[in-house]
Parts: C-alpha cells; structure tokens; sequence
DNA sequence: TTTAAATATTCTTATATATTTATATTTAAT
DNA sequence: ATTAAATATAAATATATAAGAATATTTAAA
C-alpha cells in the first residue's frame, strides 16, 4: 500500500522539517542538516525513509547531493493536514 | 505537533480501511470490525489512534457506537495522497 | 437484578522505527 | 596517489506501535 508508505514517510517531525527545509527550493544534504539540528547520519536515515516512499529525489553535484521534492503536490497536502479541523 | 500525530493515525493500513468504510456514512463499530477482518480490541486500539488525532468521532446510540469522521476533509486527503506522482 | 451484546482496557509479545556511535564510501582537489 | 569533505552504511540500543488473549465495563432488555 503505496498511500501508507508515503503517510509513514509524512509522520515524522525530523521529516516534515526537512520537507520545510527543501519547500521553496532544492538543497544541499549539508544544509538540510543543521536546519533540523540533527546528527547526520540521522538525516541520511531520514531521507532514505522518503526517497522510498517516492516523495523526494536526489541529484549529485560534486560532492554534494541535492535533494527536492518529486512532486510539488505534497507540500500542499502536509498544509491541508495543518488547516484541518 | 498535530500534523505529525494526523499524520501517524493515517499511516496505518487497518485505520485507512476504517476510513474508507465510514467515507460515505456514519458507521457502528460492529459494523467496521468485520470490514476490517481484524479483532473487536485491536480495532477499538485503532479507533482510539484516531480519536486521540481528532480525525473521527463517536456517538452512542444505545450500546452501539456510531463513529463517523470529524471532518470531511480528511478523505481529500487521502485521495491526493493516493494520486501523487 | 440478571443476562447478553457491544465496546474498552490491560497485559504480553512481536515487530518496526528512531537515534547514536563508529566506520566505510565517494568524489574532487591537491 | 593522498587527503579532506560529504554522505552512506552497520551495529547497537531505546522506544514506539501493532496484535492477540484475557478480562472488565456499560447499557438495554428480559
């Protein structure tokens, strides 16, 4: 079931604010890090757990690998999740 | 943080079938245990799940217990979700 | 007021997930 | 070729969650 996987992926405060972090623009591993104040390796489990569930991809620059999101339409749906009710 | 724990209730394939059996109509929890093929408290656990996110409510109707969705919106949701990407 | 039906709670166990620490890999520059 | 920076992986531990089994509670009706 696709929807709970990508559900699992959005039930996360370490991911939903890396989803914050990447909103407005594609960013660097290096700088989604200290923006969640979490330790690295930590990070890189994270965006494991949503480039599986398909919501996020990576390109490489360099060294550097920058993440966005796959589709724009889940920024949408974390604000509806915060406007219900 | 109330997104995450929405989030979290929906990211669970038996609370999802819930939700899908109370989409249309408001529904008595003997109802919903045998759509969902799972046990009377392991459902009860999971009805529990989504009352404590706000995303259904109950009503008792004699010994009954009618549970239906707090807020409609949340099946929109579900819906984009399923048709990301 | 006892009984039966519907539902909740508690306890236990199994499994999944998050986090930390340590180490490995990859890439570009020197 | 070596080194440094960026990132990934592995292993260990802690915590959360799901499910089953047994029991308790509630309510209406007999």
């Amino acid at each position: 079931m696709r929807e709970v996987k990508i559900f699992k992926a959005l039930a996360d405060p370490t991911r939903l604010k890396i989803l914050e972090c990447i909103k407005n623009e594609e960013k660097c591993i290096c700088k989604i890090i200290p923006y969640t104040g979490k330790s690295q390796p930590n990070v890189s489990q994270h965006l494991k757990v949503m480039k599986h569930a398909g919501i996020i991809k990576e390109r490489k620059d360099g060294t550097r690998i920058m993440i966005k999101a796959t589709n724009k339409e889940i920024f949408k749906i974390i604000d509806q999740v915060k406007r219900i009710k």
